[in-house]
DNA sequence: ACATATTATATCGTGTGCGATATATATAAA
DNA sequence: TTTATATATATCGCACACGATATAATATGT
């Protein structure tokens, strides 16, 4: 029963530093209004001004019963706006408001902030990186297998 | 704003990783009627029968108002009981049921599943925990002094 | 043109995960 | 002994995040 403790499982430390380092970004978000999911979205609009909603879900890998709530909180807070599209009534158009614009140069000291606190040599931090990727990639492309095989 | 991007953040890759390895746990734990966090406070417990609430809380880094939800429904369904020790009126003990017990032997194929999903080199699984254990420990360090600072 | 399929988004219910707060118990200090 | 402090756990409200499902708009096939 070895291989069910939990100092034997990678997907134990995995989450718990996930976990630790969204809440590293509490106290800088928390100045800015925002969770970190709605940090997350408005990296995502300040990179992609006029995606849709569903761009958003595509590039979090989140369902849309997650960020529908989500931007419809940023919205209220004034950061985005939403329209439907003139060509496809069916696709939500998201924009950043210049209030939005405004948090990003607020945002802007965050990832140094962060990436001091986490405090990894950058080939470390370069390693970490690829290696997380590829679990992704690899996870990723075992749902894909698994759909085909039915 | 390069480093406002997202495919620059490292805690990005580190939360869709998290994610995604638990959702992968998903089709496992459901046949076994567990959610990937009551999966990792049942593991704790089979390791720590006798435990405390609170021991729970700490080995998890979790705030009692997550694990007494996730205690309550371990118990409702079966798994664990709740009992006060004698020597300390507010410690509440928690033991694994035979029908707990069990769950243990059907849950014993399920890390190296979860391996050859996760499908890494022994040496790149052995350099991700290394680095997810050392970002974990710098950011607790971080909290620490920042907690002595006030 | 019209039925069918697809796409975009929303809604609902469940389960974390947090901070803030409350309560009961135990220990230490006066 | 009484008071103050610390500890263990519970409760509450908020914000994700999921699967399942619904609804509306568009695209496609005959």
């Amino acid at each position: 029963m070895e291989n069910l403790k939990l100092k034997n499982q990678l997907c134990f430390p995995l989450w718990l530093c996930a976990k630790e380092i969204t809440q590293a970004y509490e106290p800088m978000l928390s100045a800015l209004d925002l969770t970190y999911t709605q940090y997350v979205a408005m990296m995502f609009f300040w990179e992609n001004d006029g995606a849709s909603c569903s761009d958003l879900s595509d590039a979090l890998y989140l369902k849309s019963s997650t960020t529908t709530p989500v931007i419809e909180r940023l919205v209220q807070k004034g950061y985005l706006t939403k329209r439907q599209a003139k060509d496809d009534a069916r696709r939500q158009i998201i924009n950043v408001t210049p209030k939005g614009n405004e948090l990003k140069y607020q945002a802007v000291r965050i990832p140094e902030k962060i990436g001091s606190c986490v405090d990894l040599k950058p080939e470390e931090a370069a390693t970490l990186y690829r290696l997380l990727y590829k679990v992704i990639d690899n996870i990723e492309k075992e749902k894909y297998e698994h759909r085909n095989r039915d």
